[in-house]
DNA sequence: TTGGCAATCTGTAACGTTTCAGTATATTGC
DNA sequence: GCAATATACTGAAACGTTACAGATTGCCAA
């Protein structure tokens, strides 16, 4: 049965939440020029103006996002696409703290929408676009050639993605400069004086292994050192096998010196294969790792660092889409971040 | 203006999503009862009833949320409230999986409720219901004396926390056996023959500190086990400061030589400390900690570990709030998770 | 005075759903 | 044969909002 109000509604002080109607009853005004004075609607007089948004704020009217929604289909709404098992974890965390943190002050709010591994990424895409319940995605794991990113191009729902394309579509994101970092990387080493480096890449498929690839081949020429191959693994897979295929290389005659890691979990998984075979870190062989919080320096000093912010990711990222939504040209959406100096806790010399 | 449709509507093929009002077109039936067919109202003669199921399930007819948020109050979403600087990191990750794992099958959408340090905790509890933007809330960080447990018990709505209270009142929670943790740890240290315990604690005024120091204190009475206070530091405290506290906590005369520690981030601290001031753990010490990812035995194999399942604990709270609003007595959706075993990957003796 | 025109304000309809209060038809009881 | 009663269905109203298409007023030019 219906909701009981008290009567035929209103001027009964009830504890009801306050709509547009009490507003209007409060006022003495119509409906709809309540509805345009709260939006500063231009053909409303300014003292009444005033006296609306006054009463509103007072009595602490909230717009129905339900009514809202129904009427003009905006959801307020922006909702964050995750892979529920090849996620950084901390990259979950952070970036939705990001993404809070612009959003905070706006009407929207953050819905999840996850994924599994054996479902096809563009399930939940097509999921929130046929149902109309965002409206702004943002998706991680990103494809050069990504049909989520295509998708939501065709149908024009804003979004942004964690990661650049590769496919002539102009698109806001935010990315992280992995090319550089792998080429930064290398040189650290190449300083250190290793010759022989191995990259722990990210997984094959997304557009950042092959910045990370590009990287890491580009500044090895340059430093004139030599790769040894070590594509049976990558970050996304398990910290058991990437121990163990790590273990197995360490021991071959020609293994390397220097290691290239894209992500802080994994670094753990490779530190432990590398002891596993009997070799010491700082001294057989130098690590740099990327990673998103500092912990790293304390699992093993001699590990090289360079920070990802991923709480700043999910900020640009949640900047980007709001800006799309509101109008901005895609284009001007896009921000790569620079990584920093390849941070040394203690020298691989022994010194602090 | 409003929103194009094809002329009056409906019988043109138009893309539009379809409604009850095109699925009452296509069935000739009234667009109340298609509305009571696809819900298996009793009234409804049961050929009509798969008629009409049938064809809302060949067109991919997917009830309007906001319509049916704005006649019947129904949100469909569950609110996941955190607090944006201390919670643990793994914890945001795997409980919004495991809230994902359960509500994937049903209607309801997931959203995150951020709040800051600096805020009251009551504030987005407050909003929350005030705006009625969720049927269900699903909060951390739970006191014994819990104002937004006491809020929204006050105010009906449905909700789980993570965590216990001891106010005498009954709601829904899941929680970690923290004095079972705690209480194992000391006898598994004390059966490695150490005497003199401390203990890293969860911080004061969340309900499992009192868990966690109580099952401390009573072990270590039972074991004959003296107790090192180390109260100056929590694992909700920085890194740093964790790490030096104990390295002068290690540099006194009278130290420890074990811990009990309630989180993996601040065992790398704890340890690091321990390292600073010149012991090796294993041999002067031995620590227990808890860890959510299985990572910490990849830092220091000596390290012993008790694991707790976060994805779980979001699984039991998403069950709990649906379980809830379905009707369901809130004090039959209270459970508790028992610590495992505590697990050496090497022992203190040096064998493996 | 009249007509025109800003400047303000307002009623109605519609978004998609569910509930209420029916209506129409067939079935039953007597 | 007729009323009572199930059975199966239906239209209208309402939830809170915004867009459209007026209303009403005051003021100014002619």
């Amino acid at each position: 049965m219906d909701k009981r109000r008290t009567e035929k509604n209103d001027e009964t002080s009830a504890k009801e939440r306050p709509t547009l109607k009490t507003l209007a009853f409060m006022t003495g005004l119509g409906v709809t020029t309540v509805s345009r004075a709260l939006k500063d609607a231009p053909e409303i007089g300014a003292e009444t103006r005033r006296r609306v948004q006054l009463v509103a704020k007072q009595i602490g009217y909230r717009p129905n996002r339900a009514g809202v929604r129904l009427r003009t289909g905006k959801t307020n709404v922006i909702s964050l696409v995750l892979n529920t098992e090849q996620e950084i974890m901390s990259f979950v965390s952070d970036i939705i703290y990001g993404v809070s943190e612009v959003i905070a002050d706006t009407p929207y709010h953050l819905i999840v929408t996850p994924y599994s591994r054996s479902q096809d990424p563009l399930d939940p895409i097509r999921y929130l676009v046929e149902t109309g319940s965002a409206d702004g995605v943002i998706i991680s794991r990103t494809q050069p050639n990504d049909a989520r990113a295509r998708y939501m191009l065709e149908r024009g729902i804003p979004f942004a993605t964690h990661g650049r394309t590769e496919m002539g579509l102009v698109h806001p994101y935010h990315d992280f400069d992995n090319y550089a970092f792998a080429a930064e990387a290398v040189r650290s080493l190449a300083g250190n004086g290793r010759r022989r480096l191995a990259l722990l890449s990210p997984p094959v498929g997304l557009t950042y292994h092959s910045h990370t690839v590009n990287g890491f081949a580009d500044a090895l020429s340059e430093v004139g050192a030599s790769e040894i191959p070590f594509s049976t693994v990558s970050i996304d897979h398990s910290i058991e096998r990437i121990r163990t295929r790590t273990a197995q290389l360490m021991r071959r005659d020609i293994r390397p010196d220097g290691f290239v890691s894209s992500a802080a979990a994994a670094t753990l998984a490779l530190v432990a294969g590398i002891e596993d075979a009997g070799l010491k870190l700082g001294r057989d062989v130098d690590i740099v790792s990327k990673q998103s919080s500092d912990l790293l320096h304390l699992f093993r000093p001699e590990l090289l660092i360079v920070n990802e912010n991923f709480r700043l990711a999910g900020s640009e990222l949640a900047r980007a889409v709001l800006g799309w939504i509101g109008g901005a040209a895609p284009g001007s959406l896009q921000s790569l971040s620079v990584p920093g100096e390849v941070l040394a806790y203690r020298r691989s010399d022994g010194s602090s």
